[in-house]
DNA sequence: CGTATTTAAGACCGTTCGGTCTTAAATACG
DNA sequence: CGTATTTAAGACCGAACGGTCTTAAATACG
């Protein structure tokens, strides 16, 4: 039971690494093989296509990232730090997240939009939660009084949302951190003169 | 002279709507054939590889994106009314873009971030002229003394791109209005609260 | 109108794609 | 330790990939 888990796992891994880089739609299997050190028989032993591999390895990649958000909104001090500190996280993404080839949420969205259904549903879902996220910290920001009460969370959550996510765009087609920069100046420039009480 | 002219634009013509919705780097050469209504013979008699076709319908693609801006930026009115004439035009990018499949300096900038050189490189100043437009129209609303002085054009102008951009990307994976609304609203009020003089 | 040239067809090539299946070795367990 | 089961190898398959080349038809032009 657990060597064959442990290559299961081993070859979401190594996929999701190697998809988040590549495109989930783009990486053949051969290279996924070859990353996880493997035969088709050893792959397909666990999944039943390459599909479901580039799914599970999906999965994976935006838990990552979800959790990574997670961990910043359940830190320590008031809520409008907490959302500034997880703004603040995005000046070096490449730095902070584990898998390479940025953020797996825009990466999905846009090979999804347009692509396979499950790519789409699963870069939406990831998109809505971490929406919501930014959207609690906004609530519960207008709970302690730091947040003006008149602005609606989740409107403000999905520009916050499309700025991030353009700024990790930026930074990874123009491999500098200005142009990144310039945009999260922006967002934090418009809470404090928008959004803040 | 004029009948091989006429095909060879078709062809790009017909890339670029294919390759906008379905990718610039994943559309094979066979659906370029079917939707350009040709034979290989027909095709390498005018490129010499995948690779041209695909260069070439980006560089339109772009072509069309940019003379959309270029027409607003030129249009009537004081540089901020054409800055707000220009965001708002993201509105409906769906109804007033000639492709499908969203925008092509989003899409190359993703595809093309890890991809292949062509395509990052395209995108990259394909996206820097996009800067450099709104970055005008702001210094020239310096000029005319609706824009406050001490901010910096080129700083601001990627920080709306970003914004832009990833208004683009929420709108075509929700498929929704309401997300890229959301962020077009908020680069509004900052303009209004922080930009404006 | 006749000829030189352009244009496109489509058979053909080797490679790679995702996927199947038989078989042998590694593993787990009574 | 011996046996049942899990695990992985890798040969094999048909389809699709990008690309080449010969050939015939359409076109342009003196």
């Amino acid at each position: 039971m657990s060597k064959g888990d442990d290559t299961r796992a081993r070859i979401i891994r190594q996929a999701a690494a190697l998809m988040n880089v590549d495109g989930y739609v783009a990486t053949p299997v051969s290279a996924i093989l070859a990353a996880a050190g493997l035969q088709k028989g050893g792959l397909y032993n666990h999944f039943a296509s390459r599909d479901e591999v580039a799914m599970a390895a999906y999965d994976h990649a935006t838990e990552l990232a979800l959790r990574f958000m997670l961990d910043i909104e359940r830190g320590p001090g008031r809520a409008v730090e907490r959302l500034f500190r997880l703004i603040a996280a995005y000046r070096d993404y490449g730095r902070h997240f584990p898998l390479r080839g940025g953020c797996p949420l825009l990466k999905g969205a846009v090979e999804g939009a347009n692509g396979p259904e499950w790519l789409r549903t699963r870069a939406r879902q990831s998109l809505d939660r971490m929406a919501e996220i930014i959207a609690r910290l906004l609530a519960a920001g207008q709970a302690e009084g730091g947040v003006r009460p008149e602005i609606a969370p989740d409107r403000a959550a999905l520009a916050i949302v499309a700025t991030l996510e353009g700024a990790v765009m930026l930074t990874m087609v123009q491999r500098a951190r200005l142009p990144g920069e310039a945009a999260l100046e922006m967002i934090e420039a418009y809470m404090k003169s928008a959004l803040l009480a």
